[in-house]
DNA sequence: CGCAGAATTGATACATCTCAAGCTGGGTGG
DNA sequence: CCACCCAGCTTGAGATGTATCAATTCTGCG
């Protein structure tokens, strides 16, 4: 929660929490080296815009912590969520003059970020650095193909479900828990930014939130702290294979 | 319509449809000659299962000519489509051993493949390579957020709308018409895989390409064939921002 | 304490789905 | 050459899930 001085002015690399993950994760040492030296942080607060579509971006940027997310709007102002950055997530399209989305913080925020202009050349001449962007960029449209699945077809139960199973399974992976059994995590989205994730109205995400309640599902202390008492149950909800075993 | 032998056999890379805009579209004609070399074509018919999802998939490959679809079907029975693929764009995933998608030929399809582990060799050793295919993969993802805004956000006379207005641009690019006034162009697909793109049922499909017709933003002859009297006018059912013009 | 933002809950409206019946056009076999 | 058939499509009537509008109720915080 206590945003640290670390986390406000520039850190070594070689201590970067998302040293492995991120858009760098390739680099050699020297290659870090450069990156390093053309890296700079900055640091947003809950809510507050990074960025609106449209306007001029002559950055690209790495979340290493904290939550934002990407979104559209219509002009009647009906919005839909089109991407959630966590930690390590890549922002910025190399090649492009503007922002495609609004690009929000939800909860406090710090970026390591780079002008457009050197970052892409050091792409032209370090290829980790582009195999390591393609790589993740694969993954991205891969859940954004499963985002698809859940706002094209599912049940508001069950989008609520899926909403929660990848916040958890997310939040365990970070603190190697095992995804089995029992599973607390807090929610770093409000009902809204939930609503606005599912294709969905705030109403009807915080009445299927208290049906799963109701059911057991899931133990809410607070608004915002969630129990699982029994993960399969949630994926048992979410209406995807959830057998996964037994291989033909 | 007709199938000419040509596109049942291999093509010179030099005269290829797709030669500027695949994945191999910056190739080196040195790069292009070891392309050519593990290259082979496929043709599907139309109705035709490409691939299955979760079946081992041992290559990549380009839309040569027809169309094709990625999509998704959940225990019960929904589908949804996640992917629309015209000619020049890539299926499969390097580095991915089963695919995820179901693939369908929904008109008859040329395919040209490649083998999954030397098309990975090449792409080690050919930046071109690597480099296209992240700037297409931004492009999709980009066209999958769109489509996000689509299925979560708007109505389904707009759904409709949209996708003739997606449908009619990608036609006029290929014959270089002009994207204004009078369009005419074929529907590539069935109602039920409209439905299957849009989020809806067929039936709601039907009825909302009834209620364009008879407003007057398209007429039909046939079931297939559209014309468009006024493409601005289906632009203004899309909900998208369509003024468009005015930089601030 | 009391306010403001966030969330819950209720009543009702409405868009889309579901189930069901019929239509259309092109191909086929008698 | 006609009758039939079938997939694809349209249309209708009613059910249902989610949105909308409108009160409350929480909760954290100055």
């Amino acid at each position: 929660m206590a945003v640290t001085d670390q986390s406000l002015t520039q850190t070594d690399c070689a201590d970067c929490p998302i040293r492995h993950r991120a858009v760098c994760a390739r680099c050699e040492s020297d290659e870090l080296s450069r990156l390093e030296a053309i890296k700079y942080y900055r640091t947003y607060e809950a809510g507050q815009t990074v960025i609106w579509s449209g306007d001029r971006m002559d950055f690209v940027a790495s979340v290493v912590e904290g939550i934002a997310t990407l979104s559209q709007t219509m002009e009647d102002g009906r919005t839909q969520m089109v991407g959630l950055l966590l930690p390590s997530d890549f922002v910025g399209r190399p090649g492009r003059e503007t922002a495609a989305y609004d690009v929000t913080a939800t909860t406090s925020l710090t970026m390591c970020c780079f002008r457009k202009k050197p970052f892409e050349e050091m792409m032209m001449r370090t290829p980790h650095i582009g195999q390591r962007l393609l790589e993740m960029t694969l993954d991205e449209l891969d859940a954004a193909r499963e985002w698809m699945l859940l706002l094209g077809r599912k049940t508001a139960r069950e989008k609520i479900a899926s909403l929660l199973a990848i916040i958890a399974r997310r939040d365990a992976s970070l603190k190697f828990a095992p995804m089995q059994g029992r599973i607390v995590f807090d929610l770093p989205l409000t009902r809204e930014a939930m609503a606005d994730y599912l294709g969905l109205t705030l109403e009807t995400v915080s009445r299927q939130m208290s049906a799963l309640k109701r059911d057991g599902v899931i133990v809410l202390e607070g608004k915002r702290h969630v129990t699982v008492p029994d993960f399969d149950r949630l994926l048992s909800e979410t209406g995807d294979d959830n057998d996964g075993g037994m291989p033909a």
